[in-house]
DNA sequence: TTGTACGCGTTATCAA
DNA sequence: TTGATAACGCGTACAA
């Protein structure tokens, strides 16, 4: 027979004496239960070491688990596609858990857009949300609002620590300009050089994050030694993507520029293409975020040198995990689950690609 | 009430106008099923995308699947100890599906252990093997016995295509040499430079698969134009541990080394101490394989420049978990899952550790 | 407060 | 060859 060591609610049951909608109860803190059946049950706990079978509870339960996914509309943004993509895989791993995920989308630009879609998605009333922020400023309202109806929220891509969230997804932004400039290769150099950190595509009063990225890479060169003959200039390259071009003409065009750092998975590509045409194309270091296919089109020809690979599909799909987890499994999930800082270069891209954990 | 857009068994029976015992024996191909039940009921199933519940499968099946993993004996092997580590998960995700997962360890020297820890286990006739071969001479009688017993067999961390795995999981081995070439950053010296490729610990004869690493390594080199001031020397380094000092010595002396790949995670430790006193030391690169904790500590030191990291702990997680869904769910296993060859380097170290999916 | 009985989707057994 | 039915472990409604 199955499972003949592992110890069931019916075990428990005999052993104590009760019976099984006893334990049970006292299990999930049900109440309804007498003092003495409770220590009779307890005490039984003490001595043995249960494990739930998860398989069977979800099998057995009669209510659907509905959660929330609410990410900006992707349109014909790259990366988050690849956060939709991985929506969609967590979506198909939990249908038969009796968990449905569904997608809300946001406007980026429209003010109130993000708190409209959120209240529309309120009143299908959901057990939890799982949420991608862009806007701080807009976020922290919507989220209040949950915390107030008590819904739980796990959040990625952007940490609002203060809000508490049941988990944070991401990666230690921080560490990451760290790793950047340590890829740069600059404080090898013998002459003097220049590197530029650009922040594509965002608004820097919004996406404050990102100033973290920077921030770990001046750090980088301010510690010991590194920092004699490298000086760091910094950009907010926020236009729209046709008017990029004369911007990056003209950092390209710094004399001594030996590196440039794109702090976002944004207009890659563009950034790449002048480089590529450019005089002193080979002393250059370019170094970006994530495994867009334009990006893996500038990595395979070598204009960029390294990508530093967020996983933007993979963070949803690990939130919505732990909201499951918490949610119908009552396990206790991390505060915060930060992502390793995978390097891409040309030579392991292939790797990276074919592997199916990605 | 709870998947209520979900068809099942009942359904298809309904649909088909017979009843579940049928649609199951026409669902697992077990026989015994009239050509005209068999019709009516592939019928229904052309029209239908029936996705079967592998929770409840697991739940209502009688019994247990009994997997053995054949790995050489850790003792004080750290990346081997990682495998074993790798299996105990395994084994904690998979019994509540009614999966026991034995490990059986055989020596690395004496020369009939493998074959007789194998005669073993075979014994409690098992329903398929995880296993890690280490020389390739002693693997293939233990496999062929296992494919005329017909009992599947996963591989991981050596592959011996010509038995054809259920699946093999590991790396790219020559892609490892590769992306270890590049790290060197060895052409971007104008000086003429020699490069170290080590074998530590493993008799090469045996260990034929350290030799694609030292092509992928020589291989980068001599693409287009990178080769011009480079010259690669190779050196097996297979003696008790005690006695390697002389010969890691004679390496570092040699005038113009400029880096040193040593292909295994083995021994990196005393290379690493004796590399740290040496006078050329900031002029030499450091490359090694894994995360383990001697390895760690150089690499914090900066004394190991970069780790590639194999992820000896997931590979028999993945393995066993494809044997299962093989065996358990009847699903389609690729034939071979490569890893992505992770750079580990000392900035980015601490991103990995605190990672929980590794 | 307690215990019993049923349902979840699938597999396996057994009588017809 | 078929179909009815009892498990599997847990949650839950309901009766006592």
């Amino acid at each position: 027979l199955k499972n003949q060591a592992n110890i069931r609610i019916k075990d428990i049951a005999r052993m104590a004496g009760v019976s099984v909608g006893t334990v049970d109860r006292v299990l999930h803190e049900r109440g309804r239960v007498s003092w003495e059946a409770l220590t009779k049950v307890q005490a039984v706990l003490k001595n043995i070491d249960y494990k739930p079978n998860f398989i069977a509870r979800s099998l057995g339960r009669a209510k659907q688990l509905r959660i929330i996914a609410l990410i900006p509309n992707p349109e014909l943004d790259a990366y988050w596609l690849e956060v939709q993509a991985g929506i969609q895989q967590a979506r198909g791993e939990w249908t038969h858990y009796g968990v449905t995920v569904a997608p809300y989308l946001y406007q980026h630009d429209g003010k109130d857009a993000m708190e409209a879609v959120a209240r529309e998605a309120l009143e299908t009333n959901p057990d939890g949300f799982v949420i991608g922020p862009i806007f701080q400023t807009l976020a922290v309202p919507v989220i209040e609002k949950l915390r107030d109806k008590q819904i739980p929220f796990v959040l990625f891509n952007a940490n609002i620590p203060e809000l508490n969230p049941l988990n944070f997804i991401g990666q230690d932004l921080f560490q990451s300009g760290v790793l950047a400039a340590r890829l740069m290769g600059a404080e090898k150099r013998t002459e003097e050089n220049i590197l530029a950190v650009l922040h594509v595509g965002e608004d820097i009063q919004e996406a404050v994050y990102l100033l973290d990225k920077e921030r770990g890479f001046r750090d980088y060169f301010n510690k010991t030694n590194k920092s004699h003959h490298v000086t760091i200039q910094s950009y907010n390259v926020n236009v729209p993507i046709h008017a990029i071009r004369d911007q990056v003409e003209n950092v390209l065009n710094i004399p001594g520029l030996s590196g440039i750092y794109v702090t976002t998975s944004k207009a890659l590509g563009p950034i790449a293409s002048l480089l590529e045409t450019h005089p002193r194309r080979s002393e250059i270091t370019l170094i970006g975020y994530d495994m867009l296919e334009e990006n893996l089109k500038y990595l395979k020809k070598g204009i960029i040198t390294y990508l530093i690979n967020q996983n933007p599909k993979r963070q949803p799909i690990v939130g919505i995990s732990h909201l499951v987890n918490s949610l119908l499994f009552k396990k206790n999930v991390p505060p915060i689950e930060l992502f390793p800082l995978e390097i891409i270069a040309k030579e392991n891209l292939e790797s990276y690609l074919a592997s199916s954990i990605h």
